[in-house]
DNA sequence: GCATATAGTTAAGCCTGCTTAACTAAAAAG
DNA sequence: CTTTTTAGTTAAGCAGGCTTAACTATATGC
């Protein structure tokens, strides 16, 4: 029997285990690689969200749309972008990652990956069994949440 | 049934959902409160980890001494932290929380459990013992994993 | 077709974060 | 007791990120 209250401070527990290795190493990557964490931010957003305009990015980020222009001229600089022009609309811009931007986002997300991978080679097979059905269930109850707000 | 590669996947997935749901709720919080994303985690480091020195904040975070003692005296400025002699040590100096860089990181953090606790009132009884039980198993391979690297 | 709104760029100016180098003061080593 | 190491501060200088304001170019509304 897992009540309301302890499971809550089971899965607080889980995240500051989580959380703490997670930023870790995604502060390590970054430093590593020479990027700033606005730049790294830019990244993430183009690899989870494909390909946007100059003003999704300051929307999303809640910065001016001249910080955001500068953001993607660095990162164009460095070749970690490709900025083109939007067929549909030619004030807009589309940035995406370059293929460097890619395989550098990618090499990260591949190395936190790596430690679920351990995590989950010191589970038998009963345990991934449960772990497996549980996290399903939280992650569709996420994404409920997500939607009703 | 659920192997090794199957179980990587949820997990990827339950991390993406939350590690995106979590970094957009801390990157507001930050903003909000005037904060920089390294007086931020420096306040972070001193919540989970307690007082320490100057050259444990340089060494944590991977910058030069100078770097860590101009970082933390602009915190002190803000009244975020407390800088005092270390008695033991009268050329160490020791930082920690003021009460209101406590309140400040305690309010985020209980914002981010507040979605925790939203997602907990949507599952069962029954999924509540199946997602605890999972948890502690993961939080506990964790551990084991911190351990042995 | 002209006025207005929208997408993005550029420049000036400020603040933060970082580095190196030079410094003070205290502890440890000999 | 002197030398060396350690902890931290300060100053100069650079780069990044941000803002506002002025600007260009395209799209939209009437």
């Amino acid at each position: 029997m897992t009540d309301q209250a302890q499971l809550s401070r089971i899965i607080r527990k889980w995240m500051d285990t989580f959380m703490h290795r997670s930023m870790r190493g995604w502060s390590h990557h970054v430093k590593a690689t020479g990027m700033s964490m606005p730049q790294f931010s830019i990244l993430m957003q183009l690899h989870y969200k494909g390909a946007c305009g100059i003003s999704e990015i300051s929307d999303r980020f809640e910065v001016s749309n001249a910080a955001a222009s500068q953001l993607a001229e660095r990162l164009v600089q460095s070749g970690l972008i490709e900025r083109t022009e939007d067929p549909d609309d030619r004030r807009a811009k589309l940035i995406k990652l370059s293929s460097k931007g890619k395989k550098l986002i990618e090499s990260g997300i591949e190395q936190r990956y790596r430690w679920v991978d351990e995590l989950v080679s010191n589970l038998n097979a009963e345990e991934r069994t449960k772990v497996g059905a549980a996290l399903i269930l939280l992650t569709e109850a996420a994404a409920k949440l997500e939607q009703t707000q």
